[in-house]
DNA sequence: AACTTTGTTCAAAATTAATTGAACAAAGAG
DNA sequence: CTCTTTGTTCAATTAATTTTGAACAAAGTT
């Protein structure tokens, strides 16, 4: 959804029966507007869909939990990509279900710690990578090491490399969860 | 380019003039073809395009520095694509071009020090996104700052939260640049 | 100068990814 | 039991990205 698409949706406030605007069509503030660009920028970096960004970033810059339907009426998008965004996020520990008294819809509502969302990000979308690599690289040593060709040693050489990296990539990805979840000093 | 059909173009190894096969059809060996898939994967998960992966696995895993028409015919791609991703891989320092005595040809070798090509990822890939990020949040700041709306207090909280965050990473690249960079021990 | 080699550019085509919306299922309300 | 609400699924559409290939430029060769 363009920037555009959404400041005329949030523009579009219906009445409801009783006379007060429909709860779920409040539009975005400003500010809101904003924050959601920042996410949709930062999901792109990750490879993530723009929805996914949309989503979170609408449920993060939100006072209260919000159920599928507010956040299709307020982003503006289809209720499927708004139920497969939320289950992406729920997946990953992005978000929380969370019930409200005398509401059946289930509510939903950014889980806002770093640490945790590092801890989802890297168990559901970069370890899944990092395993399928190292199955990969262990049929190329194999390969490697029946390899009697005149560059043999060559080859050899380079697949030492790749399993040195491969290593460092796991010493950093503990590395990194350990930074993001200690307390902040200084 | 799929794995069949590299696979079919290693196969048609024509015979030049002189009854040599030509320099520039000898095909991959399997476990070249093995090295480059894995690259493939590991830049896709990077958000790069294929054949970026395909060019630096073929250079990864090629004994000698090779010019763009040799690696246009090894891994069947096009000239404008090998063109476009030795420029990008140029661009972010993970190749290096050399010459050949003799040859007037831009050969290209892999560079594989892994703290070189992590230094040239984060400040060609990840670097602007960071600064774009600042700016946005700078501005979001402003809005924050001026909203007087019910739940200012909730936005500027969140705000403090986003400054946060990117505090954290901002010191979570350095420790990479770090980690990487040390000589590995143990 | 004319020709060849080498490499770049970019509009069009092909491919891949994301979104939509309608059909469906599950479960509460009356 | 029937109707409504809530949410999921997935085939079709739309959008975004990547690749191609032909035109072009630059520079070397004869």
């Amino acid at each position: 959804m363009t920037t555009e698409a959404r400041s005329a949706a949030a523009q579009r406030v219906s009445i409801n029966a009783e006379g007060f605007p429909d709860a779920k069509e409040v539009p975005l503030e400003t500010i809101q507007v904003e924050v959601i660009e920042l996410f949709v920028h930062a999901v792109r970096v990750l490879g993530l869909p723009k929805s996914v960004g949309e989503i979170y970033g609408l449920l993060f810059i939100s006072p209260e939990a919000l159920p599928l339907d507010v956040i299709v009426a307020r982003l503006g998008i289809s209720k499927g990509s708004a139920s497969q965004g939320l289950r992406f996020l729920r997946n990953l520990g992005a978000v929380q279900p969370s019930s409200v008294a005398g509401d059946r819809r289930e509510h939903f509502k950014a889980v806002t710690e770093l640490k945790k969302l590092a801890a989802g990000f890297i168990s559901g979308e970069i370890n899944p990578h990092l395993e399928s690599g190292t199955l990969r690289l262990e049929k190329i040593r194999q390969i490697a090491s029946s390899d009697t060709s005149q560059h043999a040693g060559f080859f050899r050489d380079r697949v030492a490399r790749l399993g040195n990296w491969r290593r460092r990539g796991g010493m950093l990805l503990k590395i990194v969860s350990r930074f993001l979840g200690r307390t902040t000093k200084k």
